[in-house]
DNA sequence: CGGGTAAGATAGTAATCACTTACTATCTAT
DNA sequence: ATAGATAGTAAGTGATTACTATCTTACCCG
């Protein structure tokens, strides 16, 4: 019989959990993934995993959480390592873009899970979570506006969705190539043409 | 009973069955849309459907195939009534938003599809069309450096890249919002960040 | 060493899905 | 007027889904 680690602590059985979740939004359509696959990819059967999660919508929250937890923690990081706002906005996209490709199915997922009709929990902490990631990068575009390092004239929430959306656009290309790692070869070229629309004028 | 308008020709039955699709996408995640539900819609019940198309699958291309004509139709036309380059580049960007504005559901169900993990014929038919979008842009682009409207040292395929991510970026922007209109309000703001990125210095 | 408990397997359940079958109404052409 | 084709309804089918009820095993602690 198939047992490979019994016994696992709450915290860690919900940490494989989430691991798997994620790994198979990798491979496949996000609302595809059934309760069985979760339960296959991490040894047990499918009954097995309701001893630790109440619902499948509890387990979508605590894969959303951890998302919040680790993209949000390395992005934030690097803008604090670097040493001006544009480095951080730099520092930021790349941070982001290694982490999409590491994980290829989150963006998938926080997107799939913003166009649910019904306001699920989940979608409720995407929501709150790309809004603080907005809110964060517009308080660095006015940080560098009033540094002259970025053009005095920039509108910061289109430049913030502007970033946003060259990620999610990156991702799409990724999705019409078949090729994940086109994502990060591709990033640092698109990132160049999005600079040059925030720098102030040499 | 309600039976509206029993008889139609065939290909208005088509017609009819995709502009339900569209909505239905509008409203809900588009995976989630149920065979009954487009029936419903169309004010029928949902075996009728089946003497219309053979299979979900084959209702999923003729929707493809509406939006592959009706989106870069627009587009096209847009880009060809304009008077350079860079204001080509303008106008198919606000015919697109308008298209996405007037159909929400459209870039959904782009997306949607382009993440299924088998290759559907309507996978296949949005990445060609996406493809082909990608290619018209980078051929403007073109046009436009050797004009010396745009950049000279700009990479023709990231731009192409970031100007479908804009867009990307709005839908997502709305979709946290909650409200489809923000895209066409915040859209100038935007494009005019992009276009400061790809523009020639002055 | 033995009993309590947490975590697992097994085998269900009702609901929902795409799709089918069998029959019926309506339009059109001869 | 009537036969045939087309387009509809109503009521299924089997497969799949999230979730549950019941039994079993492994581990911890006194």
């Amino acid at each position: 019989m198939n047992t490979p680690s019994r016994n696992l602590p709450a915290h860690k059985r919900r940490a494989v959990t989430v691991e798997a979740v994620v790994e198979l939004a990798a491979e496949q359509n996000p609302t595809d993934i059934t309760t069985a696959a979760i339960a296959q990819r991490m040894g047990l059967t499918q009954g097995a995993l309701f001893r630790h999660f109440p619902s499948k919508t509890a387990i979508l929250e605590a894969v959303m959480e951890w998302v919040a937890d680790r993209l949000l923690g390395r992005v934030v990081k690097a803008i604090e390592a670097a040493p001006s706002p544009l480095a951080a906005l730099e520092a930021a996209f790349m941070a982001h873009i290694d982490f999409v490709v590491q994980h290829p199915g989150v963006p998938r997922m926080l997107f799939g899970e913003l166009q649910r009709a019904e306001e699920s929990p989940a979608k409720l902490m995407v929501r709150t979570m790309i809004r603080g990631y907005s809110a964060r990068l517009q308080r660095l575009i006015e940080d560098g506006k009033s540094q002259g390092e970025l053009a005095p004239d920039l509108d910061a929430a289109a430049a913030a969705t502007l970033f946003i959306g060259s990620i999610q656009g990156l991702v799409m290309q990724s999705l019409i190539a078949g090729d994940v790692k086109s994502i990060r070869t591709n990033a640092p070229d698109v990132f160049a043409v999005y600079r040059r629309g925030i720098r102030s004028a040499p």
